[in-house]
DNA sequence: TATGAATGAGCATTCATTCAT
DNA sequence: TATGAATGAATGCTCATTCAT
């Protein structure tokens, strides 16, 4: 019985992969139950098995981009090195982590749209809303919080919060948006213009 | 002999209106034809008089937020102001525009994620693959232009070029996706922030 | 107030000489009011001014095919000589006829399938049921009294009726079918061989 | 692990059985697919599982009277006999396998119209154009065939070819025609007249 | 549990017909 | 009378979901 349940829960995650690949694929609204159902080489119906519905598949690709960025702020959470490193390190790690993950990244993306408003349920309120928006408030207020931090440390400027945090999170999801709607961008490399740019800014340097 | 008159132009611009505005409410994907209809207050077959698809509705707002880039891209041609300040005119700009068109803005997002892949097309090439790369690439290489031109006249670093200009239009567009994940971002005020962040830093100012 | 009425006969007839000119083209069912309009050079609204409905048209049309067959008929009284010979001469006519007016012949075999059920008609029985049946019935009671007549003129063997007609208005129109469906038969040269082979058979021919 | 097991190579057949019914009750054009459905006693979206699309359907039933013709020509094909009688026994065949399929028989008519031109494909070369005239000419050719070896055998007339075998297919084809525009027409009593006809002609038998 | 056949609601699109001008 | 814009019913087709095996 016990087996039995890690088979039911592999199964699943074995779903999941091939419905955000599909998703990242086709997007959302192009990808049809049957073409997770080829992904994951099941049949339509067994789909079913696992998941509620459509919908229950997008949601728990949402998960996975909302657990992504709990991974993230747990590795920026290292305490010891002075903020501002901390910093720069977790902007490093968001692109390095999105640039390994595209197909989440493209996912994220679909949700930005999908997140709205869902076919089919133009009342209700889709039990719980697919909070996006809570993914990002704790992005901004992680990255406030380490603002504050190196404020204080005396490597930032005092007085930063929550306008520039959104600066901060905007500059590597707006990098990330260029990449995947032009994959020539580098998104990979940008992380270093990332860093570079909010943290000295584009002003000529001053002597020291 | 007398024959109903219609300014054909002008309704084609009201049902496109009104597209747009279900576009933003609802996402491309959810959106019906009928829906489109009901805000025009019209039936549903008129909408075929003035568009020959619900694709071509699609494209015809795609065309509106292509449009707007290029009006951003014009109001930052005014010469005779240093590079840099036509630079920070332009952010404030391009947000101040973004900020007053939040449909236009939303359905880029969908713009996103359909320009991937188009459900229900996956032969044909689609005419003109709405190429939203091209807009972000034109941006892009004039935000290149003034940092180049900026640092020639010795108001920002000499060497700047792609990487900084895609992060200048990262904090820009990032921002707008936070604000339109979230609508108590408040993205009209987030200009000055972007400027000053992208052309100062976020380190300490030097004393000067 | 006359003229009016000539000028809207005639407008009336243009119209359906177009009809019957995109009814041979596309056929009944993929004929639009709109192809009739267009092929008629007027506005599509117009041609409900001189016809009730599509049905109607396709009315109009049936009686253009059914006064043929009148005309037919009449040629083929011309009394003073023998039977045989107006039956050869009938059979001749008709060729030449059909071959002469293909649109008509082609909106004949449309009549053919549609005269059986209309669409969007599944009960009622269409008013008059465009009653091809009785063209057909006159044909061959024509015909029949052409063979009773040649029998007692000694031109043709007595005793032949119903059957025989039916035999020769089938060869008149089974050619026509097969030249409709494949242009290459010589539908024009085949009145001979009709009546060849209807009168004398295709057994050797005896000495005589 | 039981998967519901189904032939679906028969359940086509039935479904093509229900739509050549509806088909020759109501025509092609005014055929639905949910008239088949309904007549094949399952839902409108099931027919889709087994035929691409409403032209995939008129298409196999096209097949069918084309296969039908190539048994006729089979049957035709037997040797032994004298070619006057398998001729007549050619005709004879035709008749009663017409006869015994009416509905493949209403079919055929209504592609004889819809052989022309198929709505909504002005453009696509329809990959097979449906080829009835190929089917005739088929027909054609085996009588032809038939004539000159009678002709050798001396039992019709030398010389006989194309046109003569044209009559003949004529008698057949428009007295199907005027059987299904008049079902009073004893369509399957016409094999002796057509037979009689065609071989020994209308003209009063010379005495032998 | 796995399958895939079956279902039917949903939607894009067409087109006969109406009607304001 | 002529026009052509507007309407909306009709219909082909798709696809999420169910269910018998």
């Amino acid at each position: 019985m016990a087996p039995k349940r890690v088979d039911r829960a592999a199964r699943r995650e074995d779903i999941l992969d091939a419905a955000v690949r599909v998703f990242a694929r086709r997007g959302f609204a192009a990808t049809r139950i049957e073409d997770v159902a080829a992904e994951a080489a099941i049949a339509k119906g067994s789909v079913y098995l696992y998941f509620d519905s459509r919908d229950a598949l997008l949601r728990a690709a949402f998960e996975r981009v909302a657990a992504r960025s709990e991974r993230l702020a747990a590795a920026a959470a290292r305490p010891g090195a002075p903020a501002v490193e901390r910093l720069a390190g977790m902007i490093r790690g968001a692109v390095a982590m999105l640039a390994a993950e595209p197909d989440l990244a493209r996912i994220m993306v679909d949700l930005w749209s999908t997140g709205r408003a869902r076919p089919g349920t133009p009342a209700e309120p889709a039990a719980a809303p697919l909070d996006l928006a809570e993914v990002y408030r704790g992005y901004r207020s992680l990255i406030a919080g380490l603002l504050a931090e190196a404020g204080r440390e005396g490597d930032l400027r005092p007085g930063l919060g929550g306008p520039e945090a959104t600066v901060v999170v905007a500059a590597i999801e707006g990098a990330l948006v260029q990449w995947l709607v032009d994959p020539e961008v580098p998104f990979a490399d940008l992380a270093e213009p990332i860093v570079a740019t909010c943290l000295d800014g584009l002003r000529p340097r001053p002597a020291g």
